[in-house]
DNA sequence: TCAACTTTGTGCAAGCGTTCACAAGCGGTA
DNA sequence: TACCGCTTGTGAACGCTTGCACAAAGTTGA
């Protein structure tokens, strides 16, 4: 299961074949993008639709690297990775570049998101506008409350749990989001793969298992925070120490 | 920006030093653990607690690394940065290593929590249990809508916006979560720093531009999600790119 | 047409993080 | 006590990621 990503990512690009048809040429690349770069090429085609909005036209590598908040040299590495799209001298063009990341990131098509536990979470991300607009649509919504099932929620009726597998062959659903209590969420995972879903987003704090061609992503937001407070915490030692140890005790203090 | 993390980390342990005082080492030892541990550490963290709530006393690092979906490798030599408090032929003491991760983590004293932008998302997050009960309390909440104001969510009054210097200092706010629109994010954020604080969780979809001692955590569901689309349109160009190469034809299907 | 200037695309080396594999250490047993 | 079986902790190798630095390739202006 964890051995299968390693597996995936690291065969990389059959080199020998190359050569002729553009098709494969895309498709070779496309497997070889590095997950790192995956997350970045989304977050640049945010900037470069926000760019497009501006009525930008183009922007150099060390612009958008900018406005992205990496390093223009990892930028130009991770846009290597899906062609060369950029001209020596000039930048990128802006509407081109959103173009490729799209068609790399698979964004031609719609994908169809069903929501899972329409509670707290689950209304504030079915209200939300943002999905629709960078490509996945909410088509389905569902609870296990039957007071929920045929209220609308952000314009879509909620539907029992139960109906899952059918509703979600029906709108073709590509991505699950699971939003309901810990407790049912390993059960809700288990439906959703048996309704066909392979793609799966996680708010609920527990690991999810899937068989090996499902993909999980998931959040947790106290990691997050437990994540700062390291940080926090690290900054504070450091700070403690150096005083201890007579290293910058001189009146100059360390990350004010 | 970047030069700064990889200072800190790389220089690892003083060697000579060692010996003594635990503090120091704790503190050092501390100073060298990677980030993705980090990120783990939180995640086991969890996990134990599940498991000291089952009544479970001694847990051994396959069983732990099952539990957490990850290699059990990797699970040893993430707890190693923290010190060793496993028994060789035995396992760990559970209860052990919930004390020593929390205190890694920095979990021994409480973070307060302020929510900056009480919509959609904002309610959600106010109204979640989660937070304080994994050491996040939530300490204030701020919008700019004047309707709002004095009104409780989650049990705590919603305050104004401009009122987050003195609020934040008086409740000793350390994490800033910010959940307003985009617009609005980054004059926020530079609120939020003048206020003092450090560590920031951002669910606006923009890139935030902070002083080099501010954390930065962004959770952007979008991007979550065309990582999933990536990987799904991967999946069926392989699929597809197999057929055509006449490799995998003969009937079994990759990743069905 | 040519030279000066700008910016891309990438080879390469260094740094991190992951994984393997096994010696060291502990508890239990005879 | 001496041995056995089990599990930890970690050195070392590997592979992915990052960042540097520069040739290649384009534009602009004379
Ligand atoms: N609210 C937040 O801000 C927040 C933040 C981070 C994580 N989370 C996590 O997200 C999840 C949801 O949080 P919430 O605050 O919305 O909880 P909630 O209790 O408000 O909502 C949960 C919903 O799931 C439904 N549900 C329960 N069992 C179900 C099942 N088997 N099938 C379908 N629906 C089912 C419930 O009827 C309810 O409507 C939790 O796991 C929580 O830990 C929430
Ligand atoms: N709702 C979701 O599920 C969801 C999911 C992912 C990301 N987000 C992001 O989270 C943010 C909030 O989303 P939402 O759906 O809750 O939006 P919303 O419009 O429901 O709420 C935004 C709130 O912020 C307040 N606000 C505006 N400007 C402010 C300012 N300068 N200071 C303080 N408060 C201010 C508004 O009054 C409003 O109450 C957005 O950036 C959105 O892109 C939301």
């Amino acid at each position: 299961m964890a051995a299968q990503r390693g597996e995936g990512d690291g065969v990389v690009t059959r080199p020998g074949v190359a050569g002729a048809e553009a098709p494969a040429d895309v498709r070779e690349r496309a497997r070889a993008i590095p997950e790192a770069a995956v997350a970045r090429l989304a977050v640049y085609l945010r900037v470069l639709s926000g760019m497009v909005e501006q009525g930008v036209t183009t922007i150099s590598s060390e612009e958008l690297a900018g406005a992205a908040g990496v390093n223009s040299a990892k930028l130009r590495k991770d846009l290597s990775y899906i062609g060369s799209y950029g001209t020596r001298g000039v930048g990128y063009d802006v509407e081109v570049l959103v173009g490729h990341i799209e068609r790399i990131l698979g964004l031609t098509r719609k994908h169809s998101v069903a929501v899972v536990g329409i509670g707290n979470l689950g209304h504030a991300l079915a209200n939300y506008g943002g999905f629709p607009s960078r490509g996945f649509p909410v088509g389905a919504l569902f609870d296990v409350d039957p007071d929920l099932t045929g209220v609308p929620v952000g314009g879509i009726p909620v539907n029992h749990i139960d109906d899952i597998t059918t509703v979600c062959a029906e709108r073709e659903v590509s991505i699950g989001v699971i939003a309901t209590p810990p407790q049912a969420a390993q059960a809700v995972c288990d439906r959703l793969v048996s309704a066909g879903v392979q793609c799966i987003l996680n708010f609920a704090p527990v690991v999810l298992q899937v068989p090996d061609y499902v993909e999980v992503r998931k959040v947790d937001l106290a990691v997050e925070m437990q994540i700062l407070s390291f940080h926090v915490a690290r900054r504070a030692d450091e700070a403690a120490g150096d005083v201890v140890n007579g290293i910058g005790v001189d009146g100059v203090v360390i990350r004010p």
